[in-house]
DNA sequence: GTGAAAGCGCTAACAA
DNA sequence: TTGTTAGCGCTTTCAC
């Protein structure tokens, strides 16, 4: 059992002051080559390493990012923690993880118990209830105490920061385009319900493509899934919604879902009714995760970049810390996603 | 902007000692009523909280736990880290996760930037490239200095300290043990090389269950496939061996995948030879992810339980950490799995 | 009932 | 060239 050495241990030993010590790791030449030469071996021999916790207590900042993510099962926010993980280790910080689990109280505390000293900052995507409560006077409070946040996928006009987002609208309204490309005119959108602004902007994309090219949008063809809905739920609504429509007469020729969930349960009440996927109806998806690639035919998919989106906050956020940007101008950074096309879609 | 409060502002403030502040709301008694409520109150206004990093400094504790996982992007170990982190925060820890991305290097720079103060012990599941060097100095060095360390699912003998492991040979036992009592005897084992701990557990628990049933395990029905194949060659080389074997007139009628992602490329090469599942052919996965509900059929699989992997990590280290079990008696926790029958089998 | 002082580990300005 | 001191924010012992 090594005992973790600190200065005053290496200098009693030693027999010169803490300050000496100090400035002989720091290969100071102040001090006589001879006290350094000694002290250095003598640090390295017993392994010494600089205490974090004074260092930050000093320098008044820790090297650490919070990062407070809604759900980390969620295949996106594992990417994009990867991506900031990466970053901030570059940078030389290192991240620590809060998980919100879409619940307000959640996001409060677990930023409440970051914020008095543990973190320099936070990247944070707000949890869907907090984006329904429409209440964050967290952030605001935290900002108006002079630390910084950056809002990444999930972000709000009333918090003044820096900002990444995906263009939801424009993704949605390219793979929408895709769609028409492919000839297909009655697409069958499935999102979220509004308050998600995430899924509101998707659909707001596809109503865009729609409207760009002559094509008349019916309420018909949006099917709006509760998302608190577990994956058989999921199915099922969107199984009853398919067949309401061709019970109709109502001929869809291709679906765009929201995320790979959506998607991948609509290629399998398709594939319950027998058509053929891309040949019958084409397919696309948001969210490039696990599901897309496995799926039976592999779905193309909007690739939203969550590695990129982690970098980019990281990298924003420490940007400010060390004032390399300007004091009080905050951006928008959008990170730009691209179509993987995969066997859904020609 | 509020400025951040400290005890000296407020000792300046109101014009008492810092240390009266300090008694005060800790609602001592020694401090008379009055100036203890005259005290709250201006905390209470100004918003103050005590700064973590100078109690760390002074407790010599930071109350934070280092999660060190080989791939954050991977089902099984989000699971993890969502367990982590709720075990936590129930008892005021907070987690910072550094990812290994299963290299060496990368798991050895992760831990030395967090002992030096950041946390107060580590909860590690090791990086494939340390297992493959078998190199745990790192490991050791920590401990030596009195730090704690769990291990977790990736564990190993060579580091003595508390260890948390679901028995992989016994649930690949018992999930061989289905499919046999499916009056399956042709089980092919999709399996990882053998220098990855897991896989080798598993298929010594699919041996072990055909010995006891007096079933001949042959050489042929084991596939070892490289891990750093991705899904396009896990799937080729699935297919390639399937091929052959029934080319040479060998009949399989189960399939067991030591995970999801081998079990769903499986799936998807049975379907092309136009077999049914369970009807011709029985699957079993190990992992209880996405993909297992969203395949279809959906995958029967054994749940690992991560979530409650992660638990019992943290829980064993904070136990440790706050000296509730016995000093230098280490013990391993096995999690048991379950089997979850969904449609793959009968 | 209140406050001064020491100390956690470190840095840096200053003194010797 | 080396050492002393103050201070980061907090707790705690001890003195007043």
């Amino acid at each position: 059992m090594k005992p973790k050495m600190t200065l005053k241990k290496i200098a009693k030993e030693l027999d010169v002051s803490i300050s000496t010590v100090s400035k002989a790791l720091k290969d100071d030449k102040n001090v006589s080559q001879e006290t350094r030469e000694k002290i250095q071996a003598f640090a390295k021999f017993y392994n010494y390493r600089p205490n974090n916790i004074a260092l930050s207590l000093k320098n008044q900042r820790t090297k650490t990012i919070g990062l407070i993510i809604p759900d980390i099962v969620h295949h996106f926010f594992a990417k994009v923690i990867a991506g900031a993980e990466q970053a901030a280790n570059i940078r030389g910080y290192i991240v620590v993880i809060g998980v919100s689990n879409e619940s307000f109280e959640k996001e409060v505390i677990n930023m409440e118990m970051m914020v008095n000293g543990s973190v320099d900052g936070f990247v944070v995507s707000i949890a869907k209830e907090t984006l329904l409560l429409q209440d964050y006077h967290h952030l605001n409070e935290i900002i108006s105490q002079g630390m910084p946040i950056v809002l990444f996928d999930r972000v709000v006009d009333e918090v003044e920061c820096d900002k990444i987002v995906v263009d939801d609208k424009e993704s949605a309204k390219n793979a929408t385009q895709q769609l028409i490309d492919d000839k297909r005119e009655n697409i069958l959108l499935l999102t979220t319900l509004d308050h998600i602004n995430i899924g509101r902007e998707r659909t707001k994309g596809y109503l865009e493509a729609l409207q760009q090219n002559q094509i008349e949008a019916r309420p018909e063809l949006i099917l709006k899934i509760q998302d608190n809905a577990n994956e058989e739920e999921q199915e099922k609504v969107i199984e009853a919604h398919i067949n309401r429509l061709m019970d109709g007469g109502m001929s869809i020729d291709a679906i765009f879902g929201v995320n790979e969930m959506y998607a991948v349960a609509a290629l399998n009440v398709i594939r319950k009714l027998d058509l053929k996927v891309p040949e019958d109806l084409s397919v696309i998806s948001f969210s490039n995760g696990v599901l897309s690639k496995y799926s039976r035919p592999k779905l193309t998919t909007v690739d939203q970049h969550g590695v990129d989106l982690g970098i980019a906050a990281v990298n924003t956020l420490i940007d400010r810390l060390e004032e390399k940007v300007d004091e009080d101008a905050f951006f928008t950074k959008v990170i730009k996603t691209n179509l993987i096309k995969r066997e859904s879609t020609f």
